[in-house]
DNA sequence: CCTACCGATCGGTAGG
DNA sequence: CCTACCGATCGGTAGG
């Protein structure tokens, strides 16, 4: 028999961490405290520190789990056989969804990785450089194989990238079209953007 | 004769808030000290207090300032004589502009004004709303004209105005393209996205 | 997991 | 514009 924690969803840390996320999200890891954190958990602000080394932890957790999982679907989608075109739009699409259903982890990525105390803040960044890349390189196949207009790569990947961020006022927005409405529309424009023809 | 305070470049008080809106967009706003803010200007932080009533001042001053501009040149547009098609370009690349020339305060503005207090915060968050159904309803009636394809006009404000944040990179990355350039290569991308056939 | 508390730093004020 | 300082709050620790 496994000793179970909390209400059977994962450990303390991770309740801890989902919190914090929420937290973070609305009102920026500065500006949240470790005693608003505490309140959310139902527990002394001291008692966070059983379960976590330090507030930037946390940050850490949140900013490192979100962007090993973008990097690993970058491996696969590298690895597979689609024209680069189609691996544009799953790409996009891995973004769309993730902000969909996991947002306030990613939104917190997004804009709080600054935070970062060193050296993660450096090591994050470089993460950050790479994918980008990575993502570039994709486009700029995709140009010299006449699938995908003549447009400057990185720019197109700036674009790609931070639409994505917009679905956050349509999480605030009580979900005016379903989510896979919002999906199709967004994966519409930009990929007609792109698209030669 | 007048009195002309610092180098000539206004006010002791706009000299405060442009290194204000470097430092808030550099740590965010809340990470950001008055001490900081001092040492940048060059005075003691209870200095600054002469020409400025509170941090939060200084957040409204460059969130209501940039926020009325974009306010004033929707009004222009919405009275000329273009086609809805190129009023969202225009709009568009007003955007694109700003946020070249004036970073710091934009990227302030949409990523700080959470932290206007009451009621700026409320009367931002309309304004802000506001602004968004009128550029909605010029795409809506584009695409009632037949000049913008079917799409959900909401996400595509969405990608619109959030694409256009992802110039901070641009920004940050040495100017690999000319400010010139990455507009076109913006509007290009955007513009053909939603534009019928 | 709690009580009690630490040194540091915050935004801001008094008074000159 | 400065010195001196305020009360509040911060992240985090000691000790149980």
């Amino acid at each position: 028999m496994s000793k179970i924690k909390g209400s059977g969803k994962g450990t303390r840390k991770e309740t801890i961490i989902k919190a914090a996320a929420a937290l973070f999200r609305e009102k920026g890891y500065g500006a949240a405290s470790m005693r608003d954190l505490a309140e959310k958990v139902g527990v002394e602000a001291a008692s966070l520190y059983n379960h976590i080394r330090s507030k930037a932890e946390i940050l850490q957790e949140i900013c490192f789990g979100i962007a090993n999982e973008f990097i690993v679907y970058m491996d696969e989608v590298e690895n597979s056989q689609l024209t680069e075109l189609e691996k544009v739009e799953k790409i996009l699409r891995k973004h769309i969804q993730m902000m969909i259903t996991r947002h306030e982890r990613v939104y917190v990525t997004d804009h709080e990785w600054k935070h970062l105390p060193e050296p993660y803040y450096s090591n994050f960044h470089n993460q950050r450089r790479t994918y980008r890349k990575r993502f570039t390189a994709i486009i700029e196949q995709g140009i010299k194989k006449g699938e995908i207009k003549r447009i400057d790569a990185p720019t197109a990947v700036i674009i790609l990238l931070q639409s994505v961020n917009g679905i956050e006022s349509w999480h605030r927005s009580n979900h005016r079209i379903s989510a896979a409405a919002l999906e199709e529309n967004m994966v519409s424009i930009l990929i007609e953007g792109i698209k030669k023809n």
